[in-house]
DNA sequence: CCCGCGCCTTAACCCAGGTCAAGCCAGCAC
DNA sequence: GTGCTGGCTTGACCTGGGTTAAGGCGCGGG
């Protein structure tokens, strides 16, 4: 077994008998992706995903307008992928972007379908992944319903310690819906109020 | 077969064979609710969902501060419920309520387990209402990212036409994560560019 | 060493939408 | 009928964050 930490991740999810694992490990590739480089381009077909081994991706959706606007960011552990692109089976219109050198294990979805056909327990992985991925973008929806920008900062930054100082403030703010302007200067406001 | 459209929707989303339905139907229990009466009320153990056989529902969600935001319309064909909250085994944050007299089905958490564990087809169900949630809020996220209040707007009448005249304005807006207030505003700004 | 570039801040001005308060109108109870 | 209540609008005023543009600062490359 390569990648036993993984394995056990995965494996809170959703009962996975290490032999089922294994194929799976068998399918996998490793990439290396060195800062700044995509795992995926807009246009791309949203076929393969992936679990990131070390590093940080930014997921970001380029809207028709222009605009940037950031999904999400994804650290060790988390998986990488136009989601909602492949569950569509539409080409991806998001870009997903390595924010430091990285290491990834790649899987393809067919190779993916294969597993669940060969196994119930790769299903009921895929629907413990869809109701977590639910989850994260309610819990998201919530705090633009009901939170100011700045609460959305505070929020940002209790749900991801471990991204301090890997991620640029622009990015923040992109994930947050505001411009980097006004990042700057919501963090500048509280700097004067609290000290 | 005392639902036969409502089988052919579901089976639209996976493969479901006739007799699990029959099964599903004997569990199920329909209920009527008024105007204003509560399909699910916040502290409510959240451990029933239903679908909409009459009616519309608007789920709810009280803030800790108090502020109420809408969170979905769900009519005709649609589940209602604290979703959310059922994954994670916690009591509702949500209330849901009929919008007009309505009529549902009912399921319990506790049956649907029960059909869970007879045939994997409830399962891959369930995969695909995740998935299906999943999409939706992913939809909305965008939207409050990329789109002002007003697109917002034209975005929600473009996709529910059908709750046209049926739901109050106050709730479109805290649907929006507007007032009120400045959802009237919007409005008379395009009434008078417009025409 | 200097230059350029990427990232961040600051300032001036603008505008969408919030807040508060008054008023309108339709429907219902009496 | 009168009066109340709930849903919507309107106006005056305020504010958070957008936009534009001008630096500042750190860093890598020449």
């Amino acid at each position: 077994m390569r990648f036993p930490k993984l394995f056990e991740r995965l494996a809170t999810l959703a009962p996975l008998p290490p032999e089922e694992w294994a194929k799976a490990e068998a399918v996998a590739k490793e990439q290396s992706l060195a800062k700044r480089e995509l795992f995926l381009r807009p246009g791309d077909a949203a076929d393969r995903f992936a679990v990131v081994l070390q590093g940080v991706f930014r997921g970001v959706r380029v809207s028709p307008r222009g605009g940037e606007s950031i999904k999400a960011f994804r650290a060790e552990g988390e998986l990488i992928g136009a989601y909602a692109e492949m569950l569509q089976r539409r080409p991806s219109m998001t870009a997903i972007e390595a924010l430091e050198p990285s290491r990834v294990l790649v899987f393809h979805a067919r190779d993916f379908q294969t597993l669940e056909q060969g196994h119930v327990c790769w299903e009921r992985l895929a629907r413990r992944v869809a109701e977590q991925h639910f989850l994260l973008k309610e819990r998201r929806e919530q705090e633009f319903l009901e939170l100011s920008a700045e609460e959305r900062l505070v929020n940002f930054w209790d749900e991801h310690p471990h991204l301090k100082g890997r991620i640029p403030q622009r990015d923040v703010a992109a994930y947050l819906g505001i411009t980097e302007v006004g990042l700057s200067r919501i963090m500048s406001r509280r700097r004067k109020r609290s000290g």
